[in-house]
DNA sequence: TTGAATACCTGTAGTGGCTACAGCTTCAAG
DNA sequence: CTTGAAGCTGTAGCCACTACAGGTATTCAA
């Protein structure tokens, strides 16, 4: 059996998160010592290993569920796995995408900074007047 | 005068962000008209601009009060304003950086998934067992 | 001038995914 | 048996909004 700071210290999540996770209903309660203390077992533990790693990967609390609950059936099959991992991907696809625009606008401005005083700086007057914006990032 | 209407359809943004905005002390209160609704300026609409422009391109609100007030004083070297801007664009960059190294473990999942049971799916094997991944994606 | 439709007001609570206390109790080592 | 670390519950805070509920103002047409 395990406390929460053994699996703390194993999954490098704080107790507060495991908590957490319990309180959301992702990780089952645990058996209770005679104190109260929570006390988990090896399922408990690779169940937090999952979470962590797929949170770590960008997953959200929802699609660790969706993930789960789908792990439970070796015999279903694995198609719903592969649409959620490919819809993640394509998100995680267009946000880096979205940076990479800003990115170059950034560079642009930071770059026609010649360094004088904020009245001639560019970087204030690119932000006072979106037309100067190259790149079309989008102002939503 | 603008109503917040106007000045909501006119930048983009809802008519609560502008009420936050006001409230959190990143637009000034316009004044009232007789009823009690808010009536703004031409320099009111120049600063949410400003403001929306700086959040579409990623700067924090904080980021944004001090953006506001550097480009308060025309005559103050832009250095600062510089600093911040660059400050920023790092942490796009770095920001990028991780989301790509969490792009190809996910592309290489997908890619092993050969589309059989979940018992042998492989995005739910890698998702079991950190050690599968190549890439050193943080945990945390 | 009236009436309806639309816009606006304040205040509160919710989102996601934790994190940070405060004020206790329990446990393990020496 | 003592002491200090670890654990307990419950609540509030973070960011940048968003979404109501329940009321009031304004605007336009008839």
């Amino acid at each position: 059996m395990f406390s929460i700071g053994d699996l703390a210290r194993d999954t490098g999540c704080k107790a507060e998160t495991i908590r957490y996770y319990e309180q959301i209903g992702l990780m089952p309660a645990p058996a209770r010592s005679a104190g109260n203390q929570r006390r988990y077992t090896q399922r408990h533990r690779d169940r937090l290993h999952f979470i962590r790693h797929a949170r770590s990967l960008g997953f959200t609390i929802d699609d660790i569920r969706e993930l789960l609950s789908l792990s439970d059936d070796e015999h279903r099959d694995c198609s719903a796995v592969d649409a959620l991992a490919r819809r993640h991907r394509d998100a995680v696809t267009a946000r880096i995408e979205s940076l990479m625009t800003l990115r170059r606008e950034l560079d642009r401005m930071i770059g026609e900074c010649g360094g004088g005083e904020v009245g001639q700086c560019r970087i204030i007057e690119v932000l006072r007047d979106h037309r100067l914006c190259e790149s079309g990032h989008p102002l939503a």
